[in-house]
DNA sequence: AAATAGGCTTGACATAGGTCAACTCAAGGT
DNA sequence: ACCTTGAGTTGACCTATGTCAAGCCTATTT
């Protein structure tokens, strides 16, 4: 099944080990494939946040609506990344987030409790959990020092240089709200840095 | 040694699991007590985080300057938290934050070398590290989504639900700092907001 | 082919928060 | 005791970015 060989790949490479048969059969035996359609919900705010997926194909935004309704982006997730609200997650808290496919989706999804036992039985995921989870730490910390000491327009850049796969794959409002802007100043920027 | 029975007691209350006395000599043996005077800098800008510090008394801030000479801080920290650049720390490169001491510093701190040789031998302390890094993560998230979707006041208030400990411990303009304003709009704010 | 909807741009205007400068007050160093 | 230094406040003004509204273009639906 090329899913899992995708995702039994991504393993090896960010954990660095060999995955056994074992633990193929495992992983295989207790990841369901799903598919999600454009504008479907992996997760609506209130929810606990049951699953964690790991996207095959297409892609998803995580946001929030505040009081008056305006949306914020928090994350846009791409293949070979993880899909969940992890304070939900973890917790098992009711989520703040809303998880929406922005393309059609094809995740690979477990449980918490499932995850649980892979960390414990599989040395390869457990260190991929690690290099992940400092890697989430790495990427946080530079886009919270971003969004507090960089201009939109630096911020914008940074984007450029950094992922530029998403200008390909996302709508520019999308991108805007990600960056903390309003669709038209991100036009308007965008026009200025032209020249 | 005091200094190291408050560190126990973190490490056993945070993981859920008991320091055998192998343990405790182990971690007595290679984390150092360090002193910093207010205004030291654990870290400067450019060199690599070779150590990871545990607070047992005092507090620190790590911030960056940008090209216009303004810091911004991005971190405030406490007794039992941790002191590092994760980044540089992980990765072993030139990091682009300074430490400094706020007040007179008292850590317990180790090399990157002997974490990871703990990880290993100590259950309990692969158990708290773990842990830690989900309250990270959750932490991060939510501070990443009140920097997107909250006004300046709106944060203040977070901040004085979340962290009070704060407002005692750290003078107004590192608050500001903290929080990605100006020290004069916190003053204003703070006003305003007594009514 | 017409109709609709979504995304993008542009203009005019509004506002939150930043900047600069002056002043006060408390604290620490000598 | 004196002098300096740092923190906080306040006022006047400035600027980046948001808001609202209109119009345009492309793609999709009918």
């Amino acid at each position: 099944m090329s899913n899992f060989e995708a995702f039994f790949d991504y393993i090896q490479k960010i954990s660095g080990k060999v995955l056994s048969e074992d633990d193929k059969h495992l992983l295989t035996a207790h990841f369901k494939p799903k598919k999600l359609r454009k504008r479907q919900y992996f997760l609506q705010e209130g929810d606990v946040c049951k699953y964690i997926g790991f996207i095959v194909k297409g892609s998803a935004r995580t946001f929030t609506v505040d009081e008056k309704g305006h949306e914020h982006i928090l994350k846009l997730s791409l293949e070979n990344w993880w899909l969940a609200d992890f304070e939900s997650f973890y917790l098992l808290t009711p989520s703040r987030f809303n998880i929406e496919a922005l393309e059609d989706l094809e995740i690979l999804q477990s449980t918490n409790a499932q995850i649980e036992e892979f960390l414990k039985l599989i040395p390869a995921f457990s260190a991929m959990a690690n290099v992940i989870s400092q890697n989430y730490t790495i990427a946080n910390q530079k886009r919270m020092q971003a969004a507090m000491s960089y201009s939109a327009e630096e911020r914008y850049e940074d984007l450029v240089n950094n992922y530029p796969q998403f200008l390909q794959r996302f709508p520019q409002n999308m991108i805007a709200s990600y960056l903390g802007l309003s669709p038209e100043t991100l036009s308007r920027l965008k026009k200025n840095s032209f020249k």
